[in-house]
DNA sequence: TCTCGTACTGAAAAAGTTTTTCAATTAGGA
DNA sequence: TCCTAATTGAAAAACTTTTTCAGTACGAGA
C-alpha cells in the first residue's frame, strides 16, 4: 500500500532500465491515481511532470513496467485499457463501479478452486487473471445521501 | 455444452432482434469455434455462411448479442478481443495457452473467496470475471512427443 | 566533473481497430 | 403479397497502437 516514488525507481534501475525524465512522470502519474489509467490518461495526468511527454513513450514504458511486473493491466467491464501499479506477488483488484477506485486484494486463496477446476477440466493450469468489480466504503455512504 | 443453432436462433428472436443472414452466419461461426473469436476473425469464418459478411456487422451483432447475454467477451493475456457464446448462467473460462482451446467451468465456487474479499476490503461486491489459462489435454500429450 | 556510447525520446507516419453515416436491402407481420 | 422498420455493406471518420528515424540525455567510467 505504501508504494513510494523512490522503491520504484529502484526497481526500474534493478530491471536495467534508465531512470529518465519521461519515466519519473509516468510512475509520479501512476502513483499519484487511485484508479486504472489509459495510456492517454497516463500521458495527460504525466505531463504536469514532464511536459513532453509523448503519447508513444507512455506506451513503451508500460511496455517494460509490464514486462517487470511493476504494473498490471486492468480489465473492467467498459473496456481494457487501464493500468495500475502492482504489488510485488500474485495480487487481484476489486474495482469500484462508481469512483473506479481500486483496491488490491494481496494473497490469492484460489488455489482449491484451480485444483478443483483442473481436475474437473483435465488442464493443466498455468495462469489466471481475476478483476472483481464492487461499491466501494465511500461510494456505499454516498448512496444513502 | 449442447447448444444448437435453434436454440440461439430463437434466443435471438426472443430479444426482439430479426434473424437475418449475416446473424445467422456469426451465430455459425461462433458454434463451429472451440476458441474465442476476435470480429475479424468471426468476419472471416462467418463468410462461409454468407460470403457478404461485414466487418460493422459483426460489431453491431456482437453488441446485441452481449447485450443479451448471447456472447461473452474473453480477455485474454494476449489481448482482450475475443467472444464466445455463453452458456447461461454464470460461468468462466480456461483457455489452452497453445491451441486456444476453450472449455467453460459451469457452476462457479468463488462465493466463499468473494465473501472474505468482501469482509477485507468494506466493498460491496456486485460482479467479476476470472479467466483461467492452462494446457489441454491434448496439448499435454503432443508436449511428450 | 567531463566524456562518450547507448538506451531512450518525440514527431511523423503507418497499421490496425472501432464507430458513424447513409442509401439500399431484407425480414417477417399484416 | 405488401409494407415498414430493422438491418446491411461501403465509405469515411475517429481512435488506438506500432514502427521508423534522427536527435537527446542518462549514467558508467575516466
Amino acid at each position: 500500500m505504501t508504494i513510494t516514488f523512490d522503491v520504484l525507481a529502484e526497481q526500474l534501475r534493478a530491471g536495467g532500465h534508465k531512470l529518465t525524465q519521461p519515466r519519473r512522470a509516468i510512475l509520479q502519474a501512476l502513483l499519484a491515481s487511485a484508479k486504472p489509467l489509459s495510456p492517454a490518461e497516463i500521458q495527460q495526468s504525466g505531463q504536469a511532470f514532464c511536459a513532453e511527454l509523448g503519447l508513444v513513450t507512455v506506451y513503451r514504458t508500460l511496455e517494460i513496467l509490464e514486462s517487470i511486473d511493476m504494473v498490471r493491466p486492468v480489465h473492467v467491464a467498459d473496456g481494457c485499457h487501464g493500468y495500475v501499479l502492482a504489488t510485488p506477488g500474485h495480487t487481484h483488484h476489486v474495482v469500484c463501479e462508481r469512483c473506479h477506485a481500486v483496491v488490491e486484494i494481496v494473497g490469492c486463496d484460489l488455489g482449491d478452486f484451480l485444483d478443483r477446476v483442473a481436475a474437473r477440466t483435465g488442464y493443466q493450469i498455468t495462469d489466471h487473471w481475476l478483476e472483481i468489480a464492487g461499491i466501494c466504503g465511500a461510494c456505499q455512504q454516498e448512496k444513502m445521501d
